[in-house]
DNA sequence: TTTTTAATATACCGATTGGTATATTTTAAT
DNA sequence: ATTAAAATATACCAATCGGTATATTAAAAA
């Protein structure tokens, strides 16, 4: 068990992780990190192959960092209508949170990867089919539990969400104003009642 | 009349701008730009101060290009609630038009800045105001016109449609789907059907 | 305690960075 | 055609880039 060098990576990617989510892949420097960590190039290069496996390990940290308090926060209520209204409600709060970290990884490597990182833009991808399939899996468990309209496409209300919900945190990010955040979760609670509750 | 150094900034701006909105500031290098000019250093530097000062007349440049457009389409009709059917329907059509001159400058530039260069994060800033600005001006000439229910706020559904808006660009962009645009331009047809039209 | 191994630090590599000073060329005025 | 001025090309700068080879230190095994 190599439990010395176990935590140094960890170390080095709870570290680099903000700064390659401010910066993006090619703005981050090796000696930004190694400043950071207080580490040397020997360190880094000890316990990362590269510059990119470091980078897709800091945005898997960082994705972790961020969806797994909201996949928590879910476990509130086992109704799928319930559920929805506590994405809304983490959202709520969802720009101080990120703001600590950098922003929120998807839309920063997801628009800093497009034409540049393919492989990085493709771990950007499944994270958000990932989101979209589990938020369309609610709905489907909503319909299912006759707390949602039968004839709504679940698959298209979750994207609408997902959609709605990046662009409220692109807008929040970059103005700096959280009215954005809490006036589209506003919004889409109004969907949900409006749309999908029964 | 200094006509050829004009005709010089000019085909550095055209040239560069896509450059800088695919890759952001700091990735992008000023032997990017000599390579893609075919012009070199002295020619850049003779016209512009640095290369901050290129970036910011980049990202004029590529706002203009995409913003003019909407600016010439909404002439079509003096119908303000036609006007939005207006705008939905050429961001039906933005994608490909956007993907062609290396996404939109507002998200891309917008999330680049964020964290790196005030200055250039200042001009998105700025930019997103007086869209919105824009977008609130017809819903309240709607309102006057009595072609928009009175009791809704203006610059709230200004901004809910501009989020909106910006959330299915960074979809369809990162996604490289278009249907986040399609379905999203809907949805605000929708939300302009049931809440703001009379 | 000694030896072996794992982990980190240091020194260096060629390539590239933004920017400048100067040389050269192109354009315009005389 | 000659001269003056504007515009562009070239050569160079120190600093930094990602990455590597090796030296040194820290940990584990003997």
């Amino acid at each position: 068990m190599t439990t010395k060098a176990a935590l140094t990576s960890q170390h080095i990617i709870e570290i680099s992780a903000p700064i390659f989510n401010k910066n993006g892949y090619a703005a981050t420097s090796i000696s930004d990190i190694t400043k950071a960590t207080g580490l040397t190039k020997g360190a880094i290069y000890g316990n990362f192959k590269n510059k990119e496996e470091l980078a897709y390990a800091a945005f898997k940290y960082m994705v972790k960092s961020l969806i797994s308090p909201l996949s928590n926060h879910l476990r509130e209520s086992s109704s799928p209508i319930k559920k929805l209204y506590l994405i809304t409600d983490f959202y709520r709060n969802y720009y101080p949170f990120s703001k600590q970290l950098g922003g929120c990884p998807i839309l920063n490597i997801g628009v800093d990867a497009n034409h540049s990182n393919s492989e990085l833009l493709q771990r950007v991808r499944e994270v958000i089919q990932r989101i979209q399939d589990q938020l369309c899996s609610i709905i489907e468990n909503g319909i299912d539990a006759g707390e949602i309209s039968t004839n709504i496409n679940a698959m298209q209300y979750a994207k609408r969400i997902d959609t709605m919900i990046q662009g409220a945190i692109f807008m929040t990010h970059t103005l700096n104003d959280n009215y954005y955040m809490e006036d589209t979760m506003n919004l889409i609670d109004e969907l949900i009642d409006l749309k999908l509750k029964i």
